[in-house]
DNA sequence: GTCATCATGTAAGCCGTTACATGATTGC
DNA sequence: GCAATCATGTAACGGCTTACATGATGAC
């Protein structure tokens, strides 16, 4: 999920982790509110993976190493630039991603599982996936929000539902799934039509 | 959070780990799909705190425990009963709500952490708690609703935002909130209604 | 007699959070 | 010079899931 996040963010600039929560919680909303806590043993996970790659460092960081002496004190300098380098003077480091990384991210936008959640982090990115793919995790949307309005018909159909409040809970579920199925049509409908002008268009048709 | 769940439906009736499932998932229906795996151990939790108490135990552990021998072969089977008790042959436990855990449902229901999800789980119960406190809860709902609405807003309002798969997840998530705001306001709308009517109705009102 | 369902639990792991630690830079 | 913000990380914990283990009961 975060790794999604970040690949998806990384494809379109390259970022130091600080700024990307900040892209994170603009292109995402409400969605995904990741914290530090999270994001950079994640940046440093897929850094390992060989999905993103540390593009530049800030200077800031050279300067913070003195140059060794070679006396005692130099000594606890060195180990103490060590913890620098470790933790961080403003060590900015700018990722970028790799061609593995894009690869990943490819994968993790097609991964059939844990379609409930996700979803709209994959559509915020999906400029960055072909149509047939597009068109595929429109549909298999659709299908999951449809099971869901079978199941909640069918919860308030049992004997024994007759809460008001459960009830009124139902009711607006229901309304809700069809009012997000009407939107998954509109949009599968309009990346139907992209295509077909597409399909078209290098011939010239006339009006 | 699954506490909640477990309480508000041993309230309503005494039922062991495996009923309780199937009530749960009929009364969230969609909503918190609880696994057995986080269920029977939170159940132990909630006996433990003295929340929850077992009502009755299926005959069939009695049956289980066969009468000791004093011989070798008597001493192995007390360790295969022992085994059989804490293990389950069809050891069904009736579990029922106590006094401390009506008390611990209220407090978890008036708990003003983690109001994002558990809103739905919350209203589902709400034939459990007071008006006052009702009316209380689908204010911060709101409340909660709006600020995501502002939130989305701004974010659209960014320089940047031009993608149009990010604005249509935007548009959709502002007017899905407005729906939910909507609805709260019509459950706000009728639950003062309803007040004003037990108000009004014990003086014999005219039409 | 065997297969689906009922019934309860444990162990390992995932994915995230909050709280803590550390220090640089900027604006007043 | 001092606070707010920038910047990166670690440690501990939380809550839930999946997979595993175990066995009873009923239907066929």
């Amino acid at each position: 999920m975060i790794e999604l996040a970040i690949l998806g963010i990384l494809k379109e600039s390259e970022l130091h982790g600080y700024e990307l929560k900040k892209h994170l919680r603009r292109v995402l909303g409400p969605l995904s509110n990741v914290s530090f806590g999270s994001l950079y043993p994640a940046l440093n996970r897929l850094e390992r993976q060989g999905a993103v790659a540390v593009v530049a460092v800030d200077e800031g960081a050279a300067r913070a190493v003195p140059p060794m002496t070679g006396s005692f004190a130099g000594e606890a300098a060195a180990f103490r630039a060590r913890r620098l380098v470790t933790r961080g003077p403003r060590n900015k480091k700018v990722y970028g991603i790799t061609a593995a990384g894009e690869a990943r991210l490819a994968e993790l936008m097609a991964d059939p599982a844990e379609d409930e959640r996700s979803f709209g982090m994959k559509l915020a990115f999906f400029r960055w996936c072909d149509r047939p793919t597009r068109l595929h995790l429109l549909e298999r949307r659709r299908s999951s929000l449809r099971a869901r309005l079978e199941e909640t018909r069918r919860a308030v159909g049992t004997r024994g539902n007759d809460d008001p409040y459960v009830r009124a809970l139902m009711e607006h579920d229901t309304e809700s799934t069809m009012h997000d199925i009407a939107w998954i049509n509109r949009l599968i409908a309009s990346e139907e039509q992209a295509g077909e002008e597409r399909a078209t268009e290098p011939t010239g048709g006339q009006p």
